[in-house]
DNA sequence: AGTGGTATATTTATCAAACCATGATGAAGG
DNA sequence: CCTTCATCATGGTTTGATAAATATACCACT
């Protein structure tokens, strides 16, 4: 008979010697014995430290330079220094977990309409006046664009990014611009506008710098919140549900 | 005399042999000509196909790795197989962000705020019978565990979870996936609750369900933004605007 | 027929020892 | 004082060998 008892050992996993080393670093640093600016040992100490080959003490370097938790430079007096990850690697990762997935662009716009009203109202209260003077000076190009549809949709997006900057919620800002790139990708590729959703979209962004400089949360959320979902209806209009990337899967 | 000529060339950067490599390894991945579950060529083959060594063949496989996108095993017909990178691999780089960036409870917080009502409206308008037993079932634990502190808070948050899978959209799944470890971490370390709280809470996430199972988005939005913004308000006034990590940095 | 042991082939993991490339430093020369 | 150039510490790359893991085939015994 066959499973007379009931306990069963867990899938065992050996972990490698550079995941480990890379652990401990990582570990050091995130609990700041390591601070930013500093540098970590020259690989060769770091070979006598571990009592490890160059080659483990190198992958477990590769692992936390693509973490962001360092950046490693040749040269005399180079070497490790420890850097913090920044919005962009949290951006790299969103990238491709979009680009892999075959996320529907309308699933990109629905995290817009989620996020950026929020990111309107927190840009209300908190924007300094520096942060304000980015948004105005990117409103002006926006209108100036409005006839020229490649400046158009670039400066767009910089537009929303440059308010969500100025809600000084990390977290947001980083899924927004980790969203942002996806999303100029999928629409410099199929959303076609018109004359008058430009002049339409470049109204709505005048109202809501205004509320915004009056640091009208309220007023700023509402106004977001019904431009972008009007945005995402026209996009879905226009077959945001096919998928951004393996279009030719099916074949 | 020096800069006699106006023309200059662009500053160059040379690329890490093992980073072209991963780049040209990557993009056939996420290109789908490398279809998921397929396998790579093994270490040698790629090291004749590349001119590379094999140390640096190996360098680019540990980049496709931690970026999720291959799972190596070792031994007889072993190999790297493609794989895709997951929520997981998102959650992680947030979590390094979170962590490194002392980022506040209170803008996480933020987040949800921003995020879960549109989680609940598109899961009222999506869920599936499966993925609506599963919230029903962690609701009634939740219910049972009102007198146990360190069981409702567990529940709590994965009760928030399975709403946010029943969306359907990858990416806010995702963002919310990646805030809950670092929400859960901060809660244990500082948060505390009520008997009070803890009934309150359980009969906002009553009426959430009840709008979910009647698929009344607007309903389910509306109550879930009172819940969490209730929420966050509680914890900030309990102190949230300290940091998370690197409490020690100002020693 | 099936169970378990053993050998074998093939793969990644790790180590070791070189040599190359980069770039800051400082001495030599003007 | 400035420029030039050799020096040298550092990470980058190569090479070759050994270890460890594991799917597979085969065999022996029941």
């Amino acid at each position: 008979m066959k499973n007379t008892t009931i306990t069963r050992v867990l899938p065992v996993t050996v972990p490698k010697a550079a995941d480990i080393l890379a652990n401990q670093l990582r570990d050091m640093i995130v609990t700041g014995r390591l601070p930013p600016g500093s540098f970590l040992p020259n690989e060769r100490q770091l070979v006598t430290d571990s009592g490890l080959s160059r080659t483990s003490v190198r992958d477990s370097l590769r692992v936390l330079e693509l973490e962001g938790l360092i950046s490693t430079k040749v040269g005399r007096s180079g070497g490790s220094m420890i850097t913090l990850p920044g919005r962009g690697s949290v951006a790299r990762s969103v990238e491709l977990f979009v680009r892999t997935h075959g996320i529907r662009l309308e699933s990109l716009l629905e995290c817009r309409v989620a996020v950026e009203p929020t990111l309107a109202a927190l840009a209300a209260r908190h924007h300094s006046a520096e942060q304000l003077k980015e948004i105005e000076a990117l409103h002006l190009e926006f209108v100036d664009s409005v006839d020229q549809v490649q400046r158009y949709k670039a400066i767009n997006l910089d537009w929303h990014l440059a308010i969500a900057r100025a809600s000084g919620n990390e977290p947001l800002i980083a899924l927004m611009e980790a969203i942002a790139k996806p999303i100029r990708d999928a629409m410099d590729y199929q959303h076609v506008t018109t004359p008058e959703l430009r002049h339409s979209a470049v109204a709505a962004h005048t109202k809501i710098l205004e509320a915004i400089r009056a640091r009208d949360a309220q007023s700023a959320q509402r106004r977001m919140e019904r431009h972008v979902s009007a945005y995402r209806d026209v996009a879905v209009g226009q077959g945001a549900d096919r998928q951004l990337e393996r279009p030719e899967t099916g074949q």
